[in-house]
DNA sequence: AGCATTCTGAACCATTCCGTCCAGAATATA
DNA sequence: TATATTCTGGACGGAATGGTTCAGAATGCT
């Protein structure tokens, strides 16, 4: 009866969080949007309202879409030290990669405006929130097959680890160096046993 | 012979340093910036030469201030844990007072603009590198004196302090628990005996 | 007093910004 | 074919941006 929408909103929202992701959000401006959206200035305000709007749903997008991914590698069927440091070896590697070198958009987020903007502010605690749920179960589970130690409680054992992995993106945005990155990751999985 | 400069420079820089660490570079007007340095617009331009030359100059005058602060905690007479464990806790303690709920000054630079603006770039590297030395010396103290452990050289070990500070103050952008923050703390901690 | 310097405030410029709006083309269903 | 919806591109507005320039007041030194 009606024309249909011919863009897909999914992969819109993803290629504005690329480059949210990429330059940050003052210094992200509508055309840059755009132009990556593959979209008129029309279609995106109808669709999502404002570039504050449309910002705020790339948090949501990226929560629903990469952070589900690392609760999803809880329940890998290896060693939960095995998976944990697989998956900071990956956050490693992909700051060694020129167009990767963009850390965790949760982290850019909270570091450029969470403080000042408190709607994206929710968003991003609710994203490390998850995160921290994440490892919480890896710790536990690796607690309870023994590769874990059980000084700590998997809590704050999981706080340590979230907070470790963005220390070491932040370190990466300014160093770049794989090797010295990788120290910090060896050390960090030491205090786990 | 010559009117002399009637505003002090240094103060001057020092407040554009305040606003650039609570605003971030691109969300920072000239406007804001004049305000808070009390100066006019022609005055600015005359002493610092343009907004970005005024930014750079904030990272160094920072560099000057605050790291050399770090470097000068290595030279205190108390067992190396114990002055490391107290920079850690100062620095939670500041994620709690709202005014001073930004983090450090490099660690924004790095995640806003670190990556674009390689002049910026330059300088956080370089005062992030200030910051591992210090942090090298009282690794190493620590483990000339026994309450460090040597399973790891100064320099690794110095590296994962640093990211892990700034992991925390990440963490502090987006939840200001003191709580939690000093969960982290405390595993860092314990990753060092 | 005279001079060199510094400061301010305002005017000014070109650019960019976000946001709104509309005419017209495109497209699926009935 | 008629209708309803969507898309695009461009025009437009108003505000704010970074940056430059200048006249004139202020100030300290000789």
């Amino acid at each position: 009866m009606a024309r249909p929408k011919e863009f897909d909103v999914d992969h819109a929202l993803r290629e504005a969080m690329n480059v949210f992701w990429s330059n940050g959000y003052k210094a992200t401006s509508l055309g840059d949007l755009t132009r990556a959206m593959r979209i008129s200035k029309s279609s995106m305000y109808e669709t999502f309202g404002s570039k504050h709007d449309l910002f705020l749903a790339t948090i949501e997008h990226y929560i629903r879409t990469q952070t589900t991914q690392i609760s999803g590698a809880a329940h890998i069927d290896a060693p939960a030290v095995k998976v944990i440091r697989a998956l900071f070896h990956r956050a490693v590697q992909r700051m060694a990669e020129p167009n990767s070198r963009r850390g965790c958009y949760l982290n850019n987020c909270a570091v450029e405006v969470s403080v000042r903007d408190g709607e994206a502010g929710e968003r991003v605690e609710k994203g490390l929130d998850m995160m921290e749920e994440a490892f919480v179960e890896l710790v536990a589970r690796g607690q309870r097959e023994g590769d874990i130690a059980t000084h700590h409680d998997p809590r704050p054992m999981a706080r340590f680890l979230v907070s470790s992995l963005n220390g070491i993106l932040v370190m990466g945005k300014a160093h770049a160096d794989t090797d010295k990155l990788n120290d910090v990751v060896d050390i960090t999985m030491n205090a786990l046993a």
